[in-house]
DNA sequence: TAATTACCCTATCTTTTTTATAGGTTTTAT
DNA sequence: ATAAAACCTATAAAAAAGATAGGGTAATTA
């Protein structure tokens, strides 16, 4: 499952993509909306602005916009920045690859052959999937 | 990622597919092979004998054995089992729904029809994949 | 039938991760 | 100047995961 920290985030990209004719929103605007604590909501803006995912003006009259199209930002994006790996064990992650202690040889483990397949089919999905897709329904 | 448990599970059930010629494994022989500690590996054993993955027998001479072909044991079985959803939200969970407190209508939510086709992308992919797979690539 | 062996169960403790809060700093528009 | 808003760092609280302990129960062998 994913963490609430990135599924507000997808409702934060939501938001935003759906108010792109402004030029910016309220972190307050958002955490109203969907009852996220304020301080909660800025730390997971902050992390999608670093990524280059949002932009944002300090002062009055700023607040935080969208800076890529809703198509190029990808699911698996989203998911990696604030839950990190995608798959399923550490030893067949792409990004946050680290060995499993018990495994005596990667070669020959058959989990993890499994799981690279596994890992695969799942990317397949998040990186095609976009915030396009999820506008696009609502 | 999967818990440890759910990892276990599989190096557990690995092993005993590798064993099968033998009545039973005992769980010392798999918390051995894998540095588990035993009384941790007992809880999950016994969890995949309830689910009816695993036989036993008490006694001298007794231990675990696969009670399944392995082609008929799905990961998305024992990821259930041991890890419970496979969905990356509550909302679109097949055997473990809950609603997200924070949405005012399902129906007219993007990120949960998004997440349905990557939920069901996800099972494609999990309930075709089993032990059997796992124990051609050992 | 008695000792052995291993399954079965419950409870608790520790560690890690997640979630949330607090308080101050910097920037900008008016 | 002042108010409004993002920015930053640290810490606390809560929840989940991981691990351990100790015994109870049942079955097998000798």
């Amino acid at each position: 499952m994913l963490s609430k920290k990135t599924k507000y985030a997808f409702h934060a990209l939501t938001y935003l993509g759906k108010h792109r004719d402004q030029k910016t929103v309220l972190i307050q605007d958002i955490s109203e909306e969907y009852g996220i604590s304020h301080k909660f909501l800025e730390n997971i803006l902050l992390e999608l602005k670093k990524a280059g995912i949002l932009g944002s003006k300090k002062g009055k009259g700023g607040g935080y916009y969208l800076i890529k199209a809703p198509k190029d930002v990808a699911l698996s994006k989203v998911i990696r920045l604030l839950d990190g790996p995608i798959a399923l064990l550490p030893c067949v992650s792409l990004n946050y690859y680290e060995p499993c202690i018990e495994c005596k040889s990667e070669a020959a483990c058959g989990l993890n052959k499994v799981m690279i397949q596994v890992r695969d089919e799942m990317l397949k999905v998040l990186e095609n999937k976009t915030l396009a897709d999820i506008l696009d329904k609502e």
